[in-house]
DNA sequence: ACCTGAACACCGTTCAAGT
DNA sequence: ACCTGAACACCGTTCAAGT
């Protein structure tokens, strides 16, 4: 609060003029952000394409902005543009199939994982550390004695996330959910 | 560090003189409460159930601890426990027929998700004015103008994610290991 | 309606000093 | 080696007062 009402030209309470609190006035910023995720062509009837681009997008958008992923995580997100991107992926999972309480789960886990994804990864990028402690690990997980798994595999397991493992994960879920739509229970 | 020093009856700086910063202290205590998650069955041949219990305990734990979830998210895991845990996972998804590269990617995909869906969960569960919330929200879709889909499945939105959302994103995500395992490439 | 200075109750951490 | 009181540089927020 101190440092934006500086930046504004202002004491730090003046801000409580436009916002009753801290959390409210975080609110209208994650809400106003949202609305730079780009909307899916419509036209496209390739409901795959447009729901990986959306949570592209979403990952994106918060690698940019990651002193907020926690709130992202944490808050309802009920914004006009929260809503809008709700009703856009909705839209693309009806495509596939998904209607009803499974949309609104799939809505959710897709969700959650781009936005689980982001928050392991944004700590890591801003590691000033970064690459000393991707040495320590392959050193940790290489010397473990007894667990052979962690030995063999000490080399991939140290680096951070990145692209392919991310395009990994969202192909999963996506298969399963057109897995869904073809034999639904 | 001050509320910590005061239950054990000490000044706060006296930390210090333990632990070099309030990080260093939180990686001790991340990697000790791992150790409350319990290992699976190692004569069980059912790759997916030891998979699914180590995701299931990483969730409960994660509940149980909702201030520590931004830590566990973000700090690296090379601790004797987290390490333990690696291992096992490592062992089932070999089992599953996954080795190397993607073997680590699934193991993060997982750990993500787990991860992910607590820390979306846990604040939910800890705000006091959580039923409220929800109706806010279902008037929120409902009300949408020209955003049919939310509107029609308001009721379901607005709930919390639940023990069934859980289990069918890592149903998802196990399924699909299954099958890169039948078709590598 | 919008802003201000001053203050409150908090943080993590440092430092010099004690035993 | 382990602890202390005092202080530092921060927080978000409240309050009474100003225009």
């Amino acid at each position: 609060m101190r440092s934006l009402a500086e930046q504004l030209g202002v004491a730090a309470n003046a801000l409580y003029s436009y916002f009753p609190d801290k959390a409210a006035l975080l609110d209208g910023l994650l809400d106003h952000l949202l609305g730079d995720i780009p909307r899916p062509d419509t036209g496209l009837s390739d409901w795959r394409g447009r729901l990986a681009g959306i949570m592209r997008s979403t990952r994106a958008l918060l690698l940019r902005y990651p002193d907020l992923i926690p709130l992202f995580l944490s808050r309802p997100g009920r914004g006009p543009n929260a809503m809008r991107l709700g009703n856009d992926m909705l839209e693309a999972l009806a495509a596939a199939g998904l209607e009803g309480k499974k949309a609104a789960q799939a809505l959710r886990i897709l969700l959650i994982y781009a936005l689980g994804f982001a928050a392991h990864e944004a700590p890591r990028r801003r590691d000033p550390a970064g690459q000393q402690r991707i040495r320590d690990s392959e050193q940790a997980f290489g010397g473990a004695a007894h667990l052979p798994r962690m030995r063999q595999l000490s080399g991939e397991l140290a680096q951070h996330a990145d692209d392919q493992t991310f395009e990994t994960g969202l192909h999963w879920l996506l298969s399963s959910i057109a897995r869904e739509a073809e034999s639904p229970r």
